[in-house]
DNA sequence: GTTATTGCAAATTATTTGCATATAA
DNA sequence: TTATATGCAAATAATTTGCAATAAC
C-alpha cells in the first residue's frame, strides 16, 4: 500500500459536493493535504503542501477552504497559545490535546471521567456546556 | 467601605518596586483598574478605564504593562476564543473557567479531581504537565 | 543626572476581503 | 452558460517596536 489516508479526502470531497460547494483543483490540493497529514498544521504549513500538488494554490484560497470545512465541520481549529490556528480533519473521535512545550508537537488524549466532570461542573453552575477547549502543555517528564 | 479592593493594586506596586521597575503615574492607573476589576478585560477595556484615571495612558504602555506584569506572575493572561487576550490579577488561587457564549461573561471555578486526572494523564505519556488551560463554552441551560 | 519609560506612528503577524478574471458544473 | 471560486493586493485586528522626548529615582 502506499497512501491509505487519501480516503480522508475522498470523505471530506463528499462532504463538500453534498452541500453543493465545488471541487476546484485548488481545493483538492488541500484535502489531499489535510487527508496526509499525521500532525496539526497551520495555515502557511498547509499552503507550502499544498503547493507541492499544484503551484497555483494561494494562501488566500487555503484560508477560504480551512473556513468552508470548519463549517460543514470536516475540519476543526485550534488556537494552541502562540502562532496561528491549527488544523485537523475531523474524522477521530473528539479529544482533547498535550502540546510539548519543547517541540510543538500535538499529541491528543481522551478521558471519559474528565468528560464527565466537565458536564457536571457546568450544570451545578446552572450552564450547558456546548464546546470546551483542554490543553495540557508539557515537558518530557525526567527518566524515571 | 467603598473600594477594598485597591489592596490589590498596593500589591502590585510592591511586587514591581520589588524588581526594580519604576512606577509611572500611567502604570499606577492601570494597576488601579486592574485591582478594581471584577470581570476579566481585555487590553482596550483596560485602556478605556485606566484614561478614566489619567488621561495621558497610552495603549502602547497599557500593552508594555501589562507584559511585565505577567512576566512577574502578577496577572494572568487568557485567551479565550474571539477577540484579545484578556486579563486578571493573579491573586486568587488558580481555578479554570467558563464562557457564556452568550454574554462574554467569565464564570471561575476549581475542580481538584479534574487536577488531578490531568496530571495523571500525562504522567502516563510520560509528560510533565507545566500548565494547562480548561475552558467550557457554555450557554444557560433552560429552566428545569 | 541617569536610565527607564512614555506617546506616537510605523511595523508585524495572522487572517480576511474587494474585485476583475478564470473555471467547475 | 453562469454562478462560484480564484489570485492578488489592500484591509483588518491585535499587538509590538523604534525613536526622540520625558520623568522616576
Amino acid at each position: 500500500m502506499e497512501s491509505p489516508k487519501s480516503d480522508r479526502a475522498k470523505e471530506m470531497e463528499a462532504a463538500l459536493r453534498r452541500d453543493g460547494v465545488r471541487l476546484t483543483r485548488q481545493r483538492a490540493a488541500l484535502l489531499e493535504v489535510l487527508g496526509d497529514a499525521e500532525d496539526h498544521p497551520d495555515a502557511n504549513e498547509l499552503h507550502r503542501r499544498a503547493k507541492g500538488l499544484d503551484e497555483t494554490v494561494s494562501l488566500a484560497t487555503v484560508y477560504r477552504t480551512l473556513s468552508v470545512l470548519e463549517a460543514q465541520g470536516v475540519i476543526h481549529r485550534h488556537a494552541f497559545e502562540g502562532g496561528g490556528a491549527r488544523f485537523e480533519t475531523a474524522d477521530s473521535p473528539h479529544h482533547d490535546h498535550i502540546i510539548d512545550l519543547d517541540t510543538e508537537e500535538v499529541i491528543e488524549f481522551r478521558s471519559e471521567k474528565i468528560e464527565r466532570l466537565q458536564a457536571e461542573i457546568a450544570a451545578e453552575l446552572g450552564y450547558d456546556v456546548v464546546h470546551h477547549r483542554l490543553e495540557l502543555y508539557c515537558r518530557k517528564a525526567p527518566e524515571k
